[in-house]
DNA sequence: AAAAGTACCGAAAACGTTTTCGATTTTGAG
DNA sequence: CTCAAAATCGAAAACGTTTTCGGTACTTTT
């Protein structure tokens, strides 16, 4: 069983091929009665036109490329979610792939996004990307292109980011609104870029406030992926500190969820003796208990915004209208929940 | 810029377009001087076959079409992720469609992946899925097809799941066995196949080491995605019953965790007062404290498998090698944390 | 009745590749 | 030197679609 071909149809109604595909295509030099016979065989023969065939002629091919670190995450299964449902919108496909932090494989799969033809590509960037000629590449086809949340700065196109610093900076200051005066903060390696913005954010925060910045208070956290490190550093801080700490921010929730283990453990009350504000609001911040401040990063709002640049700048390009490339930043949200 | 084609090089070296595609797949009627000419100049053009023209050509695509329920999960981002890596080391993209456990958006889609021309088709079905015509005509189409999680029993096709039956068995045994005797279930009326063999298990588990099965012990949740219904069928547990119970077995670890929040809260101790074993092993499950003991589904292994199951039968149809197909169930893991 | 206009249709080229089959050249044997 | 065999190449068709450009045939105007 073989999808049926504008040939079937020509040769079923004794027409040409030609007239066929205008029929359909409802141009205007073609009756009306042949319209009809040629729409209804179409509509019987559950007519669709072979997508290799349109990708040959016309260089489209109603799919987008999709380049993220991994997908096993929630903020990054977020926002495929939101893209995925964008592009279901106008009748597009998406091919995602994971980089799995990897600038190699990141590499190939630009070319085999490339390759397949797709209308445009949306990539958050692997850590290791220092490089960024296979970007260039897809610029030089004149492939749209989206960077969205790790970007790279000096490409021309456009990017949808997060204000790491100003979030970090937001909640910073909500903890000293409230009169926390000593503020521990866990920062991450990994990720530089937005580790160093949080930093800095929780950095400016305390200075504009008046408080001084205490390097002692900062612990670096080497795992990002493994939530005993929470637990382990907040052993440290009350081992250094004790009672001269009231509060901890940190770069991300499980830091803090490992940390909440910890007091919860040896019954330091939260947020009485110390409070906690986290970061990305994962679904799990909700859950745990006491539930943890957080800051959102609105995944679903960063993936539905990338794709719309995304679509409207191939919507351009198929018009020939020049486009300018965006930044957009999109806002932050401080989640306040029972552990501040 | 535009992507070197065979033309391109054929006229540069002065010879035909045939030569050229002959020399690039090592035919032997092309003498090894013009090979290697064809070669060179085709690495430094950065050749690459026109993606279309092959599909059109050779009716393939070297991409398979996957549908979930959705994306943003635990359980089924690791079975994409999974896939995704089996199809990246075949060369193979996957277009990944989330059905949003709508029938009507499901039926579209296989359309829209039979109309793409992909190799293979992966699925776990919609909820609400009870007609099966998409999948037949995917099979009509001689399209290889495997279902996975959520499958449906009559199709002809490859069929990879867990025993939900066997997984509460084993884990409602492992209760009576540590001497838990009052054993409450909390249910969930969704996803009814999974949440009637769970329960099923459940129950047998019982009546093979003669406990008598109470129903009044059976709480249904309505809710599968809100923790807070966790929660309350915790209090209504213990107002019901108090003292008279030991242990729950619940259908998915969401509700275990609003029950240890509950608990927690309650200052009733975990595991003296009341043992918990939940459903799925989610990443959660580990974080939260008490940590959770749960039935892992091995998500990651499922993925792969339906993956290998796919690429086989897509190597045997190009092949014309007949395929027979292939029920696989993937062996759970009872995971015993300190909640029980 | 001739000229001009309109309505309708189809041939052909193009997109880039693969593969069959026939053509040409080269080689080696007698 | 002749002729068959081997080596090397290319023309052409096919995959299914779109679009340009002519070509009929019919209608209307002078």
């Amino acid at each position: 069983m073989k999808p049926a071909t504008l040939k079937d149809i020509a040769k079923q109604l004794g027409i040409s091929i030609t007239t066929v595909s205008k029929a359909l295509k409802n141009y205007p030099d073609v009756s009306e009665k042949t319209k009809f016979k040629v729409r209804t065989l179409a509509e019987q023969l559950n007519y669709v036109p072979n997508s290799f065939a349109i990708g040959l002629r016309k260089q489209e091919s109603k799919t987008i490329g999709v380049i993220i670190p991994t997908m096993v995450h929630y903020f990054f299964s977020t926002v495929i979610d939101a893209i995925l449902k964008e592009a279901e919108s106008r009748n597009y496909m998406g091919i995602i792939m994971q980089s799995n932090e990897d600038y190699e494989l990141e590499k190939k799969q630009v070319d085999l996004l490339l390759n397949k033809g797709v209308d445009g590509i949306l990539i958050s960037l692997s850590n290791k990307t220092r490089d960024f000629k296979h970007l260039q590449k897809i610029i030089d086809y004149h492939v749209p292109l989206v960077l969205f949340d790790k970007i790279a700065k000096v490409m021309d196109c456009s990017k949808i980011v997060i204000d790491d610093r100003k979030a970090a900076y937001d909640a910073v200051t909500y903890l000293i609104n409230k009169g926390y005066r000593r503020i521990a903060h866990f920062r991450g390696d990994l990720n530089p870029q937005n580790s160093i913005d949080r930093f800095l954010g929780y950095k400016k925060a305390l200075l504009d406030h008046n408080i001084e910045f205490d390097p002692k208070l900062v612990y670096l956290c080497d795992n990002n992926s493994d939530f005993t490190d929470g637990y382990n550093s907040a052993a440290k801080l009350m081992h250094d500190h004790g009672d001269n700490v009231d509060a901890i921010f940190t770069v991300n929730d499980l830091l803090a969820i490992g940390a909440i283990n910890y007091f919860n453990e040896k019954q330091i009350k939260i947020p009485d003796q110390i409070a906690l504000i986290g970061f990305s609001n994962w679904f799990m911040a909700s859950v745990i208990s006491p539930s943890l401040s957080s800051i959102d990063q609105h995944a679903y709002k960063m993936g539905e915004t990338s794709a719309k640049i995304l679509f409207n700048e191939i919507d351009c390009k198929f018009k020939g209208i020049p486009v300018k490339h965006e930044k957009i930043t999109i806002d932050t949200e401080l989640i306040i929940r029972d552990s501040c």
